[in-house]
DNA sequence: ACAATTTAATTCATATGTGTAATTTCTTGG
DNA sequence: CCAAGAAATTACACATATGAATTAAATTGT
């Protein structure tokens, strides 16, 4: 057999290509809570770490600081997010949710499920672990 | 079991944020060859689809006519492609690699092709074939 | 204590993606 | 042929991402 694993081929730009796709429906989706998609990740991320630095939410969208700077800094403009100086230490500063920042997470969180379902509903539980345990290792391949 | 298919949860956000890890590694090893991410899957696709159109493109790329409207005319600048009008419709021009594009393809591939066995040396064939399935499944939910 | 390093956040220039509107060019029904 | 609509591209405003350089603050080695 000359070609081998012929699936395997081209696949970062099949995953770029998918997630193209994939991020444009997002948008759609979540156009009707009136919110983008880098936003509304960062609303979903925030529920789960309330108060957490700029630098870890970066991290946790799989981001980078600057992009987060000026995400924050738009989302603040909107009402959804604070920041705030922290004690601890005079470099970093805490971000956290406003209540208008947790209605809207809500939202985006029943947006989000019903788009996960459309995006789930073709594959078995354990192929859906295939597919979690690869975008998991994906993130950590270099995550620095 | 109260807690049903908890892997599937957050699916868009696990990708999403697989995502962004993947494509800054990406744009990090393609930086060797001086290229962007968004050009070199565009070098990649008109390797296969030499002289398409700009709509052809976009779709090809994941992405959509406005934006391959910049990132053809970035390239253009780069000598890497060049538009050509079509003779059989006066609406839509067609694109073609240069030799200096060609050559670019090249180092690309190289590059894209270490990248990817990285990425898949953790899973076996029929893993792979799963998260083949799911990405391209992933790109023609609704491709417009 | 102090200089060198590191780290957090920001700023800047540039590249990229998105929706909406405008332009030009087919195509089609009357 | 002409008006209406559709299609391909472009223009525009804005949101987002990246790397490089900057600033301020903490840490470390001596």
């Amino acid at each position: 057999m000359a070609i081998a694993r012929p699936t395997h081929r081209r696949l970062f730009a099949v995953f770029d290509h998918a997630h193209g796709h994939l991020s444009r429906r997002a948008g759609a989706a979540l156009a009707q809570v009136e919110i983008k998609p880098a936003q509304a990740m960062a609303l979903v991320y925030l529920g789960y770490h309330n108060g957490c630095q700029l630098s870890e939410l970066a991290d946790g969208v799989g981001s980078n600081n600057a992009a987060v700077t000026g995400l924050v800094t738009r989302m603040e403009k909107a009402g959804l997010v604070r920041r705030r100086a922290l004690q601890s230490d005079g470099r970093g500063k805490s971000v956290h949710l406003t209540n208008q920042g947790l209605l809207k997470r809500e939202q985006v969180m029943d947006t989000l499920r019903k788009f996960d379902e459309k995006l789930s509903k073709n594959f078995t539980d354990a192929e859906m672990d295939t597919i979690y345990k690869f975008l998991t290792i994906s993130s950590h391949l270099g995550s620095k």
